[in-house]
DNA sequence: CGAATACTTGATTTCAGTCAAATCCCGTGG
DNA sequence: CCACGGGATTTGACTGAAATCAAGTATTCG
């Protein structure tokens, strides 16, 4: 177990300078220092489940965590990531119902605990916290209501690409145009909504097309223009 | 055109006292009764376009509206309905977004405009209000997100037998168990996430299997049990 | 009443899922 | 260090659900 002096704090914690808690006045971040509680995840652990009623939301502070929904055949679909920066489960406790996703560290992930309660308060007290948590609570709806759309109507070629795309954004290349963020094919496949055997079919002809090449999980991006040709946005 | 008497207002209007207006005391509903507009739409027409600015959202009186993305052959995918009581354009207020959906009516209708401006006045002024709004955007997430799983991994029929339940639930049942709401396949196919022909095939099979009943476009529900089966849920 | 739209049914095609088998890769323990 | 086991990945063959295409019928609306 780390040692406590490897806890964030939030009052020198650069995240809260540029996500949702910026709209906090100082006071009240000092207060949320206090009543916070670190948790460190390993690789691969669940940090709450669908269906569980929870009681807080968690602010992650470094590391990556996939929201998914468990289907019928137990097989997954992933509804977004979130990184350093970004809040989860939040819905729940806003909307009064049970987590609607399970969330799953993919990488060591650290995230601050928060109680639902002192989510409420923050909200009922602090109008431009609200307003910003609203806005975030809209663009998440956009996106998902843009994601059915796609599932819908687009094909799996389109889709594989526009998931590639999506990732490049949210979590770059680095200066070898490799892709930093490390999925299996079946966790590629569990968000674009097919089977494993499609996903690897479809990299393994945009790899002929070279669009991206392929070292393992690692995805070097070759061709963006190609790649957003593809998927037809 | 209707006559002004016709006009819905804010203070008798008894939808106010359902919907997320009860959260505002009566002198904040009687400023929105001065400042909103009332727009009668017949059938069939559009309030806002997905990719418009939108400067306001409306709250539906009377009648019904579907939301709905149009996807690259011009095919919709409807998202959600509204009813009386239900508002919509409140999305892009809030996020600061687009319209990512378009209006269109599917009955005559009457809703009523308010500014975006008046709207996150109540946000900011209005706790209560502003809690009530998070819960409801909340909410539509989790269906959102849901419906993606839904149409990742379910088959059409399995959808489309959710599809109506959803509309059981939605617009009701009269007292020889017809849907109350009158749709045309296209639009039924267009919620489900599929061909219209495949809509009519399997509301073909639910009838020889005694499911349902058709009469042009009144379906009567003879076995929602055997819906529910069907649908998977 | 005629045109347009909506609905239905049948035939065919195709995209993507499933099943099966082989190979690769990685960590573990001897 | 290397063999072993298990999971991940890949490829091929086959299947099937649903889309598309086509053609005819029914309804609706001006």
């Amino acid at each position: 177990m780390k040692k406590i002096k490897d806890s964030p704090s939030c009052l020198t914690c650069s995240i809260a300078k540029t996500c949702l808690f910026r709209k906090l006045p100082p006071d009240e971040l000092e207060k949320i220092e206090y009543e916070k509680t670190v948790h460190f995840y390993k690789k691969n652990n669940i940090i709450y489940r669908e269906g569980n009623r929870i009681n807080g939301f968690y602010c992650v502070h470094s590391g990556v965590v996939k929201l998914y929904k468990t289907g019928l055949e137990g097989k997954e679909q992933i509804i977004r990531f979130a990184k350093a920066g970004n809040i989860i489960g939040y819905r729940s406790i806003l909307s009064g119902e049970l987590a609607c996703t399970t969330a799953k560290t993919i990488e060591d992930t650290v995230a601050c605990f928060i109680y639902g309660t002192k989510l409420i308060e923050m909200v009922n007290k602090h109008a431009p916290f609200a307003m910003e948590l609203m806005k975030l609570t809209c663009k998440e709806l956009g996106e998902s209501n843009k994601y059915i759309l796609d599932i819908a109507q687009k094909t799996v070629r389109e889709r594989l690409a526009e998931i590639l795309l999506l990732l490049v954004d949210g979590f770059g290349l680095d200066d070898e145009n490799i892709l930093q963020i490390s999925l299996t094919r079946e966790e590629l496949s569990n968000m674009v909504g097919t089977a494993t055997e499609s996903v690897i079919r479809l990299l393994s002809e945009f790899k002929a097309d070279k669009v991206i090449e392929l070292k393992g999980r690692k995805i070097k991006i070759l061709n963006l223009k190609q790649l957003q040709k593809i998927s037809n946005i």
